[in-house]
DNA sequence: GTATCTGCAAAACATTTGCAATTCT
DNA sequence: AGAATTGCAAATGTTTTGCAGATAC
């Protein structure tokens, strides 16, 4: 599934940011490659084509989309931060063994809800470690 | 309510942990302020009474209680790592107002868990953030 | 007396900041 | 030209590492 510049570029200026050559870039790696990357896996992968391409406009970058939400920033390891354009609510795995992050369907019903009551909740963080399904299988 | 440390230092023997002073002390700070601190803020308050104690031994014990699953690494607040000797299944609200860190409780069952058949899950982290009751009754 | 633990100083990383050069309109 | 954006280099903050001295059994 492709998407076209020209759509990215909508979506970036109805959201208020000015679709410049590098934010274009690194928002449609966000949602061409949906692995949830780290800063380093953005520049190493688009440092390839761009070969001015700085760090320091990639962390401006997504701050702004940050601000703007349309990228969230999401946790599966402490210490890492990783950015994911898909803003929906859902909860991540990550496997401790191939590494692999995994996305996790998330009801939005739940039990704990009433635990925060009169509190107003503006994100929710879920994520979960341990060893996929396929690394499991491997194992035996 | 007091705990010994005569009881302490039971516990982490029970957990192949050799109890230095130190470590007792880490421990203690831990069981007493249910604040899920820093490094840094376990280092400030533990420096007043243990001069010479070191961030390196801070990082150093939290290091082993994690390995020997005394204490579980948290995250509240992307950056931050905190730490929380209540290793039983809870979640954390931070408010972005004031700071402070609420522990959420949550049920085992998990309508989501289907989604990870066949997986092992070794950890589940929640974490909401937003503004709490306090805050938002102090706004009106 | 030997193994373990502590803590200093330096190194390693990730992120932020200041600022000058570049780009866009 | 004027405003915003980019990107380099330096600064900051956190965590890790190497190692020598202290401590414990």
């Amino acid at each position: 599934m492709k998407i076209r510049t020209e759509e990215i570029r909508e979506y970036l200026k109805k959201h208020e940011i000015k679709p410049s050559h590098q934010r274009l870039k690194i928002f449609e790696y966000l949602i061409t490659n949906k692995n949830h990357p780290t800063v380093d896996k953005i520049y190493q992968e688009l440092r390839e084509e761009m070969s001015t391409l700085s760090k320091t406009t990639i962390y401006n970058t997504l701050k702004v989309f940050t601000e703007k939400k349309i990228v969230q920033v999401i946790t599966v390891e402490e210490k890492e931060t990783r950015y994911d354009a898909d803003i929906s609510l859902h909860g991540h795995f990550k496997c401790k063994k191939c590494g692999k992050v995994y996305d996790i369907k998330i009801n939005e019903i739940f039990d704990f809800e009433k635990e925060v009551e009169g509190f107003q909740v503006d994100e929710k963080h879920i994520y979960f470690k341990g060893i996929c399904k396929k690394c499991m299988e491997n194992q035996k």
